[in-house]
Parts: C-alpha cells; sequence; structure tokens
DNA sequence: TTGTAAGCGTTATCAT
DNA sequence: ATGATAACGCTTACAA
C-alpha cells in the first residue's frame, strides 16, 4: 500500500502526461479506458502514474464530464437503528457499482428534507434515494425531473425516473395480529406509529383487518399512539395500563416502539410473555438480544437498502425500474405465548 | 428543437449576469460577498437570481477555490448505535459552521480504512475525522500532512494538524469495578473488547487496578474476550458459565457486550441483578431501555462527535487545537445489586 | 492510435 | 466598484 506523499504539491494529468511524454488526453484515456492506447505509452503512463502517486481530482472530472458517480442519500437520522440498516444495504450495493454514496439527515422535518435535496443538487448528485420523509410530493416529482429518485417507504404516484420500494406493512400487521388470535388472544392493544404515516397507518389496518377476519371487535380503547421510537412506546403502554383496559396482548408499530412498552411493564412487575404478549414490526439487529427476544416481523431492511441501490444504478443506465413491494415474514420469538385465562389482566 | 420535457437546462453565473447586466465577477462577489458592490447592482442580481432560480455549482466553485467546505467522516459502521451517535454529534455542529460531512466507512478493515482515506482526499475534502479504525498509524501520520486530521478513541503522537479526542477509559472502567466492589462483589467477571483495541486495553487495566487497589486478586478464569458487539457478549458470556467459574457480577467491554451477556443469562434463567451483576460500558440510547435498565459508564458520544467537528473547523481556520480527554460518568441504573451471598453461583 | 484545443462553472488576479 | 481574463484539473469532440 502506498502512503500519501509528504509535499503537499499537486499531481496533476498534465504533469503525468509531461512525465510519461504523451498528451493529457491520452493519460485521461488510459485512466478511464476510453479508448485503445498502445502498450508501450499505456506503460508509460501507469509507471508515471505509480511514481507520482497521481489520483484523479474528482471535482474536476465531475465538472468536465457532467457526472460525479456520487448518488444523494436522505435520510431521516443519521443514528437510528432502523435508518442505519437501510444506509448500509445502500452503501455495500452502491461501492459495488462504482457510486458513492453522499448521506444527508432530513430529520423528519420537511423543510429541511427540502433543504437536503437542494444540497444534493448543488452537489450534482448522478441521483438521488429518498427514506421516507415528509417533503410534499409534487416537490419530489419535480425533483425526479432533474435527477432520477428512488423512493423508500413512500408510496408515491408513478413517473418515468421515480421509482418507489416498500414492504407489505398491511400483511405483515395482518399476519402478526392473527398469530396473536391463534394464540387465544381476543383483547389486543395497539400503540401505533405517527398519524398520516403510511407504515403506520397501513400497519393499522392490518391489525383491524385481522380483528375483523376473526369476528372481533374493533375497540378504540385498545389504540394509542406512540412515535416509532422507545420514548413513544414506554409512554402509550403506561396509558394503557393506567386507562383500565383489559388486554392480553400489544402489537407495536415497530420494534423501537415495543421496546418501550416493554419497560413500561417492566417497571409494573407484568411478565413477559406470561402476563401479556407483546410483538413489534421490522425486526431490528437489537430484537434478537432484547429480554426476551422479540417476536416481529421481519422485513429485510438491509435487502431492500441494496435493491433500492440497485434500482438507481439500473436508472442511471438508462433503464426502466418497476416499482417493487417486498414480502414481509413473521419472526416468533419468545414475548409471544399462549393466552392462559387466569393471567389475563 | 427543444424536447418539451428534457432535461432542465443549467443556470449558470454567466447567464445571471447577462441577465442582471453585469460582469460574471460581480455576480460572483455578490454571491460570495467578497467585495462591496453597488446597491442597484446587487438587487438586479438578486431579482436574476430569484428568477433563474439559480444554484451556484460548488464543484466549479470548489475547483476553483480550492475549497470543498466538506469533512471526510471515516466510520466503521454506518448502522452502528454507537458510531451513529458520533456521527450525529459531528453532523450537527458541522452544520452549523456550513460544512458538510462525506461520510464513509472502514468496517474495522486496515486496507478499507486505508482506502476510503484515500477516496476521501480524492474528494478534494478540507479535512477528515477518522472514528477509531486499525489503519498504520504511520499511515495516518503522513495522511496528517496533506489535510487536517481530528482522531476519535485513538490516542497518537502528537502532530500540529492532527488533533486526538477521547474518553477517560481506565477511569471509568475503575469506578465501575469499584462500585461493584462496594456492593460487595468479590469475583467479578470482564469481558473484554477487541485485543489491541485501545479502549478495550484502557478499560481492562482501570478494572485490573480496581481490584488491585481493593486488595483483591486478578483471576485469569474471570476473563473473556467479546468483539464490542452483542454476538461476542453472548458467546463470552456463555463460555464464562461453562467454565464453572465463580463470580457473582459482570462487567462488560461494552453495552452491546452487555446486552448479549443478558441474553446468555436470560436463557439460563439467572436473574440479573438478584443472581448476578452485570454493568457496560458507553451508554448507548438503547441501555435506558434494556430490561433491565443497565447500570453503565456514560460517555457522551455526542458531545465527542460535536467538539470534533468544532475542532476541525478551528484546525481550519489555522488554529491549533489540544488534544482533548472528556470525563466519564458512572451512570447506576437497575442491573447492579448488594450481593446477597446465598446468591452467589 | 494520438494530439490539440475547446469547454465545464467558478473564483481570483489583474487592470481600469 | 467593476470587468476582462486567466486559472482550476479534467473530458471530449475534432483533427491528424
Amino acid at each position: 500500500m502506498k502512503k500519501p506523499s509528504g509535499p503537499p504539491e499537486t499531481v496533476t494529468l498534465a504533469k503525468i502526461a509531461r512525465a510519461a511524454g504523451v498528451s493529457s488526453s491520452t493519460v485521461s484515456r488510459i485512466l478511464n479506458g476510453t479508448a485503445r492506447v498502445s502498450a508501450d505509452k499505456q506503460r508509460a503512463v501507469e509507471e508515471a502514474v505509480q511514481r507520482y502517486n497521481y489520483r484523479p481530482n474528482v471535482l474536476a472530472r465531475s465538472l468536465a464530464s457532467g457526472r460525479t458517480h456520487t448518488v444523494g442519500v436522505l435520510t431521516q437520522d443519521i443514528s437510528s437503528p432502523f435508518y442505519g440498516e437501510w444506509l448500509r444495504g445502500i452503501e455495500d450495493e452502491l461501492a459495488a457499482t462504482g457510486l458513492s454514496p453522499l448521506f444527508v439527515s432530513g430529520h423528519w422535518n420537511a423543510a429541511d428534507e427540502q433543504r437536503q435535496l437542494e444540497h444534493l443538487l448543488t452537489r450534482c448528485v448522478d441521483g438521488v434515494i429518498v427514506l421516507h420523509g415528509l417533503v410534499d410530493p409534487d416537490y419530489l416529482r419535480a425533483y425526479a425531473d432533474r435527477v432520477p429518485v428512488v423512493m423508500l417507504g413512500r408510496p408515491l404516484e408513478p413517473m418515468p425516473r421515480l421509482v418507489c420500494l416498500g414492504v407489505d406493512n398491511r400483511q405483515g400487521a395482518y399476519d402478526v395480529t392473527t398469530r396473536l388470535i391463534e394464540l387465544g388472544h381476543r383483547r389486543i392493544a395497539h400503540i401505533a406509529g405517527h398519524a398520516l404515516q403510511p407504515d403506520s397507518e397501513q400497519r393499522m389496518i392490518g391489525y383491524r383487518q385481522a380483528l375483523e377476519d376473526a369476528g372481533l371487535a374493533f375497540d378504540e380503547t385498545l389504540i394509542e399512539r406512540g412515535n416509532f421510537e422507545e420514548s413513544g412506546g414506554l409512554v402509550a403502554m403506561d396509558r394503557l395500563l393506567d386507562s383500565g383496559a383489559t388486554f392480553s396482548a400489544v402489537f407495536a408499530a415497530n420494534d423501537q416502539t415495543a421496546y418501550g412498552a416493554r419497560l413500561a411493564m417492566y417497571r409494573r412487575h407484568i411478565r413477559v410473555p406470561d402476563d401479556i404478549s407483546l410483538v413489534g414490526f421490522d425486526d431490528l439487529p437489537a430484537s434478537l438480544y432484547s429480554t426476551p427476544p422479540l417476536t416481529t416481523v421481519r422485513q429485510p431492511i438491509y435487502d431492500i437498502g441494496r435493491v433500492a441501490a440497485d434500482a438507481m444504478t439500473r436508472l442511471l443506465r438508462g433503464e426502466t425500474v418497476p416499482n417493487q413491494i417486498m414480502p414481509v415474514e413473521l419472526i416468533e420469538r419468545e414475548t409471544t405465548a399462549k393466552l392462559v385465562e387466569a393471567a389475563s389482566l
């Protein structure tokens, strides 16, 4: 491995060309494989590149070629365990294609998101992958007119260079709720996510559908709203418990919400799953290590990231990419148990 | 002939200049506040900028000025809860200074790290913040010769434009171990992190020092090595439990390791803290919601990120920035309890 | 195959 | 104060 040379003098294409006794276009061609070049010149150039430890200036390259080989990625929270998985998938797949990600955060704030999207444009990214968010759909459509967009977790009206990827939230919620019913639970509480958030809404719909199909009544008093984070799960669970409502199972809108709910129960010495069953949604890596390990609906977060990055590379190649809904899978671990009548609250 | 839905024509400085009836230098001056310009021209330019929705091209700007206002950030894992906090701190502080982060991952792999570091150079970043890592110190020193570097969590020999930030790992480990001893524990196991990792080594030293100061013998059989992740904690704890060694408390080298150890105990119906006390290190956000909430050593991860970004902006202003060791704080939550003789294994 | 030269969109150095 | 004009480092017709 070579080390960066001490002197800060910049080595340019021209310098390499001079050193190798060829023109700069020839060097450029060799570096980019743009055209065939005679073997001796090729060797001479490679030798000079080595000797001077030459590194092409990406800025200049991009300015001249009009392409940056960079894909903007608008996440919401750079430290979130959920978005982190998406980012990792995107990063890995992009790396395999020779593209570089440029990560920015929108903080679940439409204005921030829009500002970041503009920023990405000024950075001349070749395309943008958007993870959730609240930014105006019309703005996004106009945006997709300037640069290809892959949208994760948010269904948008189809457009030529705008592809949407997601999972079947409704089905996942339906499956896990149905499973709870199979275990004998009749009164199942639900801690929802943000109102207006599509994932949250779809999961609620799946939950209600499962109840209905089982001939169970939907009970408004069994619904609380969280914020997709632990804090919201904790508070919502407390409210549920304080309300005096009767239930033997809880469906949390996502795993983080479930963690919070779990703590609320721990505080009151309510055993999981002996007293109350608990399920989440997402299957975050941490859910494997929660106490007890969480029963949840697995969505292939990392893989979706990879698919998103792959969709982007296709878009950049000019291909047409269809929208895609990926399947989810019920993962039964240890927070669910058969209802024991006596244990019901 | 113009395509109705073709790519939007690019608005350039020159176009704005023409529209405003001034030279492009004047526009540039107004945009950058580089010099004073008459009010009427100022207004004319601003109007044109508005009308054409002009956005300066960062690439061209950087190429011409030699500065990108971009700071490379080499993390290890984009989805790690620990690094995530660092990144968030860096992102927030950088945003406040008008700098943009460029995140890349090294995956705890010296070769990857070096490749990414080279990549950052190629992207002409103004400076680089490195989070941990295994890359050769000599390489880093040479690197810091080309561009200012802020290193997090890894002590390096001082250099003019290389500043190292960290926490007092030894002290934190000492404090938490001492607290365990105060609670009556005499046989305290330790699940270490990676060998050769400075954090891991320092924490081990603090642990040993605490034992020694309390007149307790260091017992090799009470030491296992994890990998700073849940998986390693689980395996290490299993080995500890299988070894037949006697102990009533466990000091895990970091919180993630503690989560894994926690699961190992849950599987064997060992109660925490009733049967065995457990402590971690870091105080990840998730530790507040683990079951039970984890006693740990808090290091201000997010704040360190901010300090790192601040150090970088100072470096970029040409200031001299001293190395800094930040204090840690013992956070007693619910995984620690007084030793009850009968409960000792 | 190879070289020449005209950009790419800004900033910066000169004069004026 | 303002405007030419030369960089910045590279790609890419267009020639040869």
